[in-house]
DNA sequence: GTCCGGAAATTGACATGACAGAAAACAGGA
DNA sequence: TCCTGTTTTCTGTCATGTCAATTTCCGGAC
C-alpha cells in the first residue's frame, strides 16, 4: 500500500524531503487549522496507513510535535492534541510579554526610518481591518488573524535579532492555536489600538516602546482566559 | 558497560526509563560537561555499540539535542555538536535578557518576604564564592557556576510562573555550554554583585528590578564574545 | 445497580536490516 | 600540481516485526 511512493529515481530533481517532515507539516497544520480538536487521540498506526508510510516517521513527527507543545504522549497510552489549563496559557501569556517586549525595545532602537514607517502603515491597515470585522465570518478572521500574526513579526524582525523573532514565533504557535479553539467569535478593539503601540515602538523611548507592547499583550489574555475556563481540564480517555 | 541493565524484571518499582532517555540524558550530560567539544561528529551506530542499544532510540535521542540547538545534523551527511557564532550568542543573550528581566519583576511582586531573605542569603554566599576564586581549579570553577545558575533558577521559581521558568532553563542550557567552553579561567566580579542584584530583585520597585536583572545578564556577554572570537566559524563545509 | 478481576485489543518502545544520498578516498589525465 | 570522475565508506531515512505495558472490555460476585 505504500510501494508507489518509491521515490523517482529516473527524475532529476529530487528536493527529496524527509517522510516524517511531511507528516510533522500535515499533521501541525491540521491542528493549527483547527481540524482536529484538543483532545484528540492520534493512533500512530492509523495515521501511517493514512498517509501511506510506516509509522516510524509518524512517531518522529509526533515526537516533533510534543517538543513544540503541541500534542502530549504518555510512554505507552497514546498521544492526543494538548489540551492547556488556564495555568499555563497564563504562563505563555507571561512568556510572551517577556519576548514581545524586548522585540519592541530592539526595534525601537534599531529599526531604520522606512521600516518604522511600514509598521505605522501596516497598523492603521490592521486597525481599519479590525474595525469592520463585526461580520464574523471565519475566513475573514483568518485574515485579520493573519495580519496581526504578521505586525507583530515584522517589529521583531525589524529588531534584527533572529534567536528573539525564532523564540517569539515559537511561543506564537501555541497561542495561536488555542486562541484559534476559541476564536469563533470576535471582540472589538479600541479604535486604533495598533496605531498607538507602533508610534511608541517607532517611537525614541525605549522604556515607552516596552511597557506599550506589555498592555498590549496583557490587553488579550482575559478574553482567552474566560473562554477557556468552562472546558475540563481533559481527562485521558481514549474513544472507541 | 552497557548489557547490566537489561531491566529489573524482578523488582516492584519501575521507573521503566525508556532508553532513548537514558542516551539523551548521557549525549547531554557529556555535551554539558564539555567531555565533547564542539565540532565533534556523532556517529549513531558508533553510539549505539557503545551504549548497547540500537540506533534508533539514539537518533530520538539526538533528534531531541537537535531540537534543543545543542547538536545539528544535516539529512545524511552527520550529526556534530553544534558550533555557535559569535552572532547568535549575542542572540542568545538579548532572549536570556528578555526572560530573565521578567523573572525578576515576577519575583519582586510575587516572592514571599521568607523568600526574599533567602535570596540575599544565597547572593551573598555566592559573592564570597567569587571572592575566593582566583585558584582557578576546575572542580571549583564548576561549583561557582552550579551556585551561579541556582541563584537564578531560585528567582525564576519565586516567580510562580512554571512556563517562564522552564523557558529560562532551556536557554540557560545553550549559554551554559558555550560557556563552558571557555571558562578555563575566570574573572573577577565587582564585589557585592549579586547581592547588589537580588537586592533590587527583592526590593518594591518592579523597574529596578527589571532595570538591574538586564545590567546584570549584560555584564557577562562581552567576556563570553572576546574568548569565542578565535574559535572559527566552524566550516561544516558547506556542499559544493 | 456497583465493584472487581482477568482477557483481549491497542499502544509506544525497540531491534534488525535494507536502502539511497553524501562525503571522503582514490585513480587518472591535464 | 591541479582538476575531474569514480568508487568506497560512511551517513540518516525508513520498512518490517516483536515485545511489554496500558487500556478497555466483559462477565461474575456482591
Amino acid at each position: 500500500m505504500q510501494s508507489s511512493k518509491t521515490v523517482r529515481t529516473g527524475s532529476k530533481a529530487k528536493p527529496q524531503v524527509p517522510l516524517s517532515e511531511q507528516a510533522y507539516l500535515t499533521i501541525r497544520e491540521s491542528i493549527l487549522r483547527g481540524r482536529v480538536r484538543p483532545g484528540t487521540v492520534f493512533s500512530r498506526r492509523k495515521l501511517a496507513e493514512e498517509y501511506g508510510m510506516s509509522f516510524l516517521p509518524i512517531s518522529e513527527a509526533l515526537q516533533r510535535l510534543e517538543n513544540d507543545g503541541l500534542v502530549e504522549s504518555r510512554p505507552r497510552a497514546g498521544t492526543r492534541v494538548r489540551v492547556p489549563t488556564v495555568e499555563e496559557i497564563r504562563g505563555r501569556y507571561v512568556v510572551r510579554e517577556a519576548l514581545e517586549a524586548q522585540s519592541a525595545r530592539l526595534c525601537c532602537d534599531r529599526a531604520t526610518f522606512e521600516e518604522r514607517l511600514e509598521l505605522r502603515r501596516m497598523a492603521e491597515q490592521l486597525d481599519t481591518l479590525y474595525a469592520h470585522a463585526e461580520s464574523a465570518e471565519p475566513d475573514f478572521q483568518f485574515v485579520v488573524h493573519t495580519h496581526h500574526l504578521e505586525l507583530h513579526m515584522r517589529i521583531a524582525q525589524y529588531g534584527r535579532c533572529k534567536e528573539l523573532r525564532d523564540a517569539i514565533e515559537k511561543n506564537h504557535v501555541l497561542i495561536y492555536n488555542w486562541f484559534y479553539d476559541v476564536a469563533a467569535e470576535r471582540r472589538s478593539l479600541p479604535p486604533h489600538f495598533h496605531a498607538e503601540l507602533v508610534l511608541q515602538v517607532t517611537g525614541t523611548d525605549i522604556r515607552a516602546a516596552d511597557d506599550a507592547m506589555r498592555e498590549h499583550v496583557r490587553y488579550g489574555l482575559p478574553f482567552i482566559e474566560e473562554r477557556i475556563a468552562p472546558s475540563s481540564p481533559g481527562e485521558w480517555r481514549l474513544k472507541r
